[in-house]
DNA sequence: TTCATAATCACAATATAGTGGGATTTGCAT
DNA sequence: ATGCAAATCCCACTATATTGTGATTATGAA
């Protein structure tokens, strides 16, 4: 969870955005977006992708290389 | 939401699981995981990143394209 | 340091996700 | 069509995510 947290705040700070104004663009509560992007919380998929698209970020899914 | 619902349903299958099993594997109800499969749930990112494990698939977030 | 803004914290209230149990339906074999 | 397993539905309960408010604590600039 820290790992979503951290790309969150990134990108928003990347982006010159507030918390504050993160959250509303995203329609999410401020305490909700702190505790996201300190991994201090356990999102629902809405809220997470509301976040991720708000900051032009987008999810996608594939099978686990076993790469070393 | 519909959309990780699928690739969910059509990893399982691919791997000749049933929800049952998958559900058990992953910890987590059936009830949640028959909703997850049909896109009527908004499920927690724990749920999720569990089930997504399970199958051997995992996440990447990257920024948005805008080809067209 | 002082001031302003940003971020975190603490609390209580509401909304909703997750759950199990049992019934029902669907799908796919034979 | 029959039988079996898989999937879905329904219901009520519990756990917890989400929220706003207000206070507190960083952070950074003048």
């Amino acid at each position: 969870m820290k790992e979503i947290g951290n790309i969150i705040k990134e990108r928003r700070k990347a982006l010159s955005v507030t918390q504050r104004e993160l959250a509303a663009l995203a329609g999410v509560g401020i305490n909700t977006l702190t505790k996201i992007e300190r991994g201090e919380a356990n999102p629902s998929l809405k809220v997470v992708l509301s976040i991720l698209h708000t900051l032009g970020l987008e999810i996608d899914i594939k099978i686990k290389s076993n790469k070393l």
